[in-house]
DNA sequence: CCTACCGATCGGTAGG
DNA sequence: CCTACCGATCGGTAGG
């Protein structure tokens, strides 16, 4: 009687090999192209296949845009959590804050391919795409929230700051160095240290 | 013997008119739904033309999106400029650097066909394009370096500040809100209030 | 500015 | 995973 993996979904088998160079292809392409500027064919011819062949992995180029986002997303979270998992028991806002900066920062610039691609593209993807991953972005939105919150509980945030603001201006801020990032000129760490300290303390002087 | 306006590039003329309608609707289309995403057609049609129609007034469609992004660029800096013209001779960094992101918000928030495209396309935007461009980028991102320098001037930024980073952080700040703005929730006045006193002074308390 | 059309390319499919 | 192919669409052109 044969033992079978029910859960072979990541089993290191050739074809899930196959299905994952096609995904680290297109990632690839996605985030340094664009989504709708990478024809299939370029996918394709890369992995080393015909394009009609892709389609035995995958049913659609949406569903690859979504693995390729889905992944991006999970690594982000991953590098993430990473970072946090350094930080002590009751540490202050200000800590979390600047280790949390520097884990999202890490996430989108070291390993740009899958974490930059929905920053890069985000008009480009699909409506279907965008509401299979709504749950994915919420729960992150809300992960950043919840420092926030802290910072509200340990009292040591402006009075009458609005946090969604807050949240949403620090995303901008971390999200459009995916855009201007080069290697070699700045580290991340650096880049990291200067923008949580910006949004602590501000550029001013005192 | 006639007297020809020999700068007539701006006349009222009715082709110059339609060229204008095809140019608003391009703006409208490219920042909606993505230069990529947008064909020729859906544009000829919006103003009543046939596709091929659209020759007679643009060689190509990346010369139809350079006009939206260049015509964008130049709606940014003079709302910037109205903004600045309301401050008084030897007005601090402070009060110089909100009004700039005053400025700079109100552009691309109010009026986002033209100015918001260049953001939300930047991936696809073609790059002899981008190289057109160039210039004018320059000068736009020189206004802002200008305006640090007047901080560090008067010395009152932190000292050992990279100026270059905090420059790319306030435009990652306000240009991401060219994606998650909605009208009617917190007004534009609002959101460049918040966004300055964060680059100032934080988000702590004191 | 229209008619009529093009070459190219695209995502995707049938059948093996 | 390939061969062979599709229907549709695209930006763009010639001639009027």
């Amino acid at each position: 009687m044969m033992i079978t993996n029910k859960d072979n979904s990541k089993a290191d088998t050739k074809g899930n090999k196959t299905r994952q160079l096609i995904v680290d292809t297109a990632a690839k392409s996605f985030s340094k192209k664009g989504y709708l500027a990478t024809p299939l064919k370029e996918i394709a011819t890369s992995v080393g296949m015909k394009t009609g062949s892709l389609y035995y992995h995958f049913s659609s180029k949406e569903e690859l845009m979504e693995e390729v986002l889905a992944t991006g997303m999970i690594l982000i979270k991953q590098k993430v959590d990473e970072e946090m998992a350094t930080l002590n028991e009751g540490a202050s806002f200000q800590e979390v804050f600047k280790t949390a900066v520097r884990g999202h920062l890490k996430a989108i610039l070291q390993h740009p391919d899958y974490t930059s691609t929905s920053l890069r593209n985000y008009i480009q993807i699909p409506p279907s795409v965008r509401d299979a991953l709504h749950a994915k972005r919420v729960s992150y939105e809300q992960f950043w929230q919840d420092i926030i919150t802290l910072g509200e509980k340990q009292g040591v945030l402006r009075k009458g700051l609005d946090t969604r603001l807050l949240k949403l201006s620090i995303f901008g801020c971390m999200n459009w160095a995916s855009i201007w990032y080069k290697e070699g000129e700045k580290t991340i760490e650096e880049i990291a240290t200067v923008q949580a300290e910006i949004f602590l303390h501000g550029c001013l002087a005192e």
